[in-house]
DNA sequence: TATGAATGAGTATTCATTCAT
DNA sequence: GATGAATGAATACTCATTCAT
C-alpha cells in the first residue's frame, strides 16, 4: 500500500545532475535550481533527498571513487601478469574517456579544491585516496617483486612510488582539464609506465 | 598636486589579502568584506581599486606565477651545470614552503579549479603555463643534450617527459594540499629527479 | 462494508502530536513532516484528517480547553463547601504537572501567543476563556456568599476578583515557563488562596 | 572623511520596524522583507545592521526592558513614600498605554512566547526578569517595613509575594491582548495594591 | 485509509557592486 | 583616495499542501 520508494533512483539522478553541472560551473557555480532544472526535478525535491546541498557533494566523492575502482575491476579481469594489472590500474584512471568519464574527470578536479576548505568532502576525499593507495601499493609490490632482480622494495620505497604515482595521475587529471593546450593526446597512461617501471 | 599615488601598493595589499583568505575559503567564500578586513581596508576602496573581484583574481595569477619564476631566477644564479638548473627548476616549484609559500601553493590550487569555468582566468593560468613549460623545455633539452649520450631529445619525446613533469609537480601541490596524510615528507623534488632523469 | 473509521482516534493523536512538538518549537516550527513524525504516520495522512495545519491548533484549543475543565470535575466530585471547590478550580489548573501536563501548559502558552495574530485561533482561545471565567463567577459568588457577612458581590466586584484570578493563573503558567528560575516552587494554589479570598 | 556611521539610529529604527511588525504577526511572521518596508529600507540593509534576525529581537529585549525601567525612573520622581514608589512600580508596567505602548505591551508578550523556545531569548529575558524582580523587592521589602506592624517580611515570604505579583503582571499583559473582551477596563493596577498590600 | 514523493512559494542570509559623504 | 552605508539579486533551505500509487 501506498506509494513505493524512489529514494536511491532519484538520489543517483540528482548526484549526476550535480557533477553535470559542477563540470561546468564548479561547486559553487553549481546552485541547487539549476541541478535541479539539470535534472527534469523541481528545487524543492533536491532537499527532499538531500538534507544539504554538501551531502550531494560527498555522495559525489563516493560514487565517483566507487567508479574508478570497477573500471578497473572490470578492466583487470583480463588481466594475468602483474604487470598487466598494475599498467591497467593507470589506465583505468588515466584513460581519457569521453562523455561521462570526461565529465567524472572533470568533477573529480573540483571536488579535489573543495576538499581544501570543507573539512566533510576532504574526509571522504582522503577516504578514497587512501583507498586507492592500498590498491596501488599491492601491485606495485607484486610487480616489482616479479620483474625485479632486488625484489621487494623496503617501505619507504613502496611509500615513495606510490605517493609519486598518484602525484602524477593527479595532476595529469588537472591539467587535462585545465591546460588541454599544453598536454600531448592520449599519452599518460603509457608515458607513465615507462618512466616508472 | 595632490596626494600621491599609491595605487601599485594598494593592489598587491589587496591580492595578497585574497590569496590568504582564497586559501582558507576559495575563491567563492572569499568575499569582498572579508578581503577588505583581512587587507585592513574599507570594502568600498576594494572597488576602487579594482573593477571586479575577478580582476583581482587575475592580478594574483600573474603575480604568483611571477613568483615562481622569481624563485627559479634567484636559486639558479648559484647553478652552473644543466643538471643543476634543472634540478634547481624543480625545486623551486615543489620545495614545501612556510607560511606564504604554502599559502601560495594553496591558492594557485584554487586558481586551477577557477580556471575551469572562468574564461578569463583560465586564460592567464594557461599563459603562465605555457612560460612555465618554455622554460622547462630548454632546460630539459640542455640538460638531455649534455648529459646523455643520444643528445637532443626529438620534440615528441620533449614534449611528453615536460608534461609528465609539470603533471607531477601540479599534482603534487594538489595531494600536499588535499590529502597530506598520504604523502611522505619532503620528497617531492629528490625523487623527481631520480626516477625521471 | 470497508475500513472501519478510526478518524476519531487518529484526530486526537495528531493534536497531542502537534502539541507534543509545538512544546518545544513553537506553533511555527512545529511542522506538518515533525508532527507526522512524532504522530508516527505519514505526512500524507495528517492532511487527510486535517484540511489545514491550523485547523489542528484549533482542536488543540478546545481539547485543552476540555481537559482543564475535566480535570476540576474530577477534582470537586469531592469537594463539599463552596471555598473548596473554588480551591479546587484553581489547583486543577496550576498544580505543576508532570509530563503531559506540564506540556499541556507550554501548549496553552503558546496557543495564547497565536491568538494574537489568527483570528480564528482568537475566537475559541476566547470561547474557552470565557467558559472558564463563568465557572469562576460563579464559584467566587458561592463562595462570597457563604464566607463573608456582606454576601454577595457586586457585578463590578465580582467582574474585577474574576479578572485578577484568571490573570494570576494565567501569568503563573507563562512565567513556570519562561522563568522557572525567579519562581518558588509550588506555590502558586495555595498562595493565591490566601492572599486573594 | 568618509561616510559617517549612523549604525546606532539605524538599529533602534529596525527593532521598532520589527516590534510594530511582530505585534501584528508574531515573530516567526514578521519576515525580514516586511520588517525592511516597515522600516523603510532595503532587506539587504537589515542584516548589514544585524547579523540575524534574532539579533533583532534580543536587542528589542533589552530595549523594551529599558523602556518599562525608564517609565518607572520618570514616574517615582515624585514618589515620596514607600507605598507610592511601590504604586508606581505597577503602575509604569501596567498601565494601558496608547499607540507605542500598547505595542510594546504586544511585543513583550510575544517575546515571552519566544523565549520558551528560543535558548538566547530566554536567556535576556530571564536577565530583564531578574532585574524587575530585584527592585520589585526592595519596594516590597521597605512599604513593608513602613507600613506593617510586623515590619520585615521572611526570605520566603518576599519571594513568594514577588512572585505573585510578576505572575500577576504578566498575565494581565497577556490576557489583555489576546482576551480583551473578559477584562475590566483600567483595573489592574489599583486593584492590585488593594488586594494585595 | 495510508504512503511517501512532488510542488512551489516563501524565508533568512550573503554579497558584489554602487554611492553618498 | 578613503569610508562605510545601501542596494537588490541570488542562494540554500523549509514547508504546507497536493498527488500518484
Amino acid at each position: 500500500m501506498g506509494r513505493p520508494s524512489n529514494k536511491p533512483q532519484r538520489r543517483a539522478e540528482i548526484v549526476q545532475a550535480l557533477m553535470q553541472v559542477m563540470a561546468v560551473k564548479g561547486y559553487d557555480g553549481a546552485s541547487i535550481q539549476e541541478i535541479a532544472k539539470q535534472a527534469g526535478l523541481a528545487p524543492g525535491l533536491i532537499h527532499y533527498h538531500f538534507k544539504t546541498k554538501q551531502d550531494i557533494l560527498l555522495e559525489a566523492v563516493t560514487q565517483l571513487s566507487d567508479l574508478l575502482k570497477q573500471r578497473y575491476l572490470d578492466l583487470s579481469k583480463s588481466a594475468e601478469t602483474a604487470e598487466d594489472k598494475l599498467r591497467l590500474f593507470i589506465k583505468a584512471r588515466l584513460a581519457k574517456g569521453e562523455g561521462e568519464n570526461q565529465q567524472a574527470v572533470v568533477a573529480w578536479v573540483m571536488i579535489g579544491s573543495e576538499a581544501v576548505r570543507q573539512t566533510e568532502v576532504k574526509k571522504v576525499y582522503l577516504e578514497a585516496m587512501k583507498e586507492q593507495k592500498e590498491v596501488l601499493s599491492e601491485l606495485l609490490q607484486d610487480y616489482f617483486q616479479s620483474n625485479h632482480p632486488k625484489g621487494k622494495l623496503s617501505e619507504k620505497q613502496l611509500e615513495t612510488k606510490v605517493a609519486f604515482i598518484m602525484s602524477f595521475m593527479e595532476g595529469a587529471f588537472s591539467l587535462s582539464i585545465t591546460s588541454p593546450e599544453i598536454m600531448p593526446e592520449n599519452w599518460a597512461a603509457e608515458e607513465l609506465m615507462e618512466n616508472l617501471l
